[in-house]
DNA sequence: ACCTGAACACCGTTCAAGT
DNA sequence: ACCTGAACACCGTTCAAGT
């Protein structure tokens, strides 16, 4: 079976089979997602430009899925809705996050996720040079919070003694209950603060 | 030459030549690290637990330069020194945030500068059950910026027509000054977000 | 156009052998 | 105790060959 007279494979499947792969929790690899696919790893280069190709399809597909619908209302109701659509994409295939970290976004519903934000911010009154600035600093809450949930349990593991931190951990909720409690909490934190901001601005 | 009469190693040399080695921009490795330091990858083992136990030194190295001296003063003034000391261990090693992402935290040191942030923010009056959630907050904040700060430059590539977010990023400046300025506005929201929610707080 | 299979340079890790 | 060198199973990627 050289080429089949139906294509074994396309971008979608692809995707699908990679969020697939990481959400399983076994470490993502090109190899890998071809074993899964029932497929030889070099037959993906056909579909894909390689394991950084492989990564920015599951952003995209992953966009599809929790970013198509355009948020509405008030510019903080828009910034909520776009947070917590990262935090639901982001609690559900939490060992995405540190694969899609830092590369660069071209897919476009991602990206008019992000114009979309930078629009509300600015109809809200941000000056056209703070509002990417802001934008960035959502985007690091809501990435940090994302990395929260992949990480392990235990993220501190005192082994000398605390004035207060190891009994702190011994109370504490476990993981993402915690995580959830934290990510409520401090996006409430954060649109009180860019409320307060725009009411100081409108008064220059 | 077997055994050297003086060993040519040192979880402080290995940890130093691998925030060199992360420094420079190439992908970090075990391979590529023994070679640096002149060394075959297996007698790496004989200090250090592998890949993963390499990057801890490094964390461990890093908190020895940057979280060694503890803060002083106000419960503010305690959480914006540790703040702006790890942003400063990130700006000047962004390469090495997506490599202690996600990772335990066993180093005295690192776990005495969360410690300390604990111990601050439970002087100030924070509940025992929401401390480690500001932490996290915080800490996702500073992870968060420390990974735009390891980011390509152009971390959004519109392909496609955009209502504002192409404009704003050609106006934009570039990557590292926006970067610091996105902190320095973020810090001063969330400390401000922290102290009116301790205001609150203190109101029940 | 789309798949296989061989080949390549590279991983991280283990372990016997040497001093 | 601490290094080397061989060996292992595994990467990601390229490319000729096959339909």
């Amino acid at each position: 079976m050289a080429r089949p007279r139906v294509p074994l494979l396309s971008t979608e499947r692809i995707a699908d089979a990679a969020i697939e792969l990481v959400d399983s929790g076994d470490t993502f690899g090109v190899n890998a997602l071809a074993r899964q696919l029932g497929v030889t790893p070099s037959s993906l280069y056909n579909h894909v430009d390689g394991r950084d190709g492989i990564i920015e399809v599951m952003r995209g597909r992953l966009g599809e899925r929790y970013l198509a619908v355009p948020p509405t209302g008030t510019w903080d109701e828009v910034v909520e809705q776009i947070m917590r659509a990262s935090r639901r994409m982001y609690a559900e295939h939490p060992f995405v996050v540190p694969l899609i970290v830092g590369k660069t976004i071209t897919h476009p519903l991602v990206i008019a996720s992000y114009d979309t934000l930078a629009t509300a911010l600015l109809g809200a009154g941000f000056p056209d040079d703070e509002v990417l600035v802001v934008v960035a600093i959502l985007d690091a809450f809501a990435i940090g919070f994302g990395l929260d949930l992949a990480s392990p349990d235990h993220i501190w593991q005192p082994e000398t003694p605390t004035v207060n931190l190891a009994r702190l951990l011994a109370d504490a909720e476990t993981g993402d209950e915690r995580s959830d409690r934290a990510f409520e909490i401090g996006l409430e934190l954060l649109l009180d603060a860019l409320r307060m901001r725009l009411g100081r601005l409108d008064l220059d």
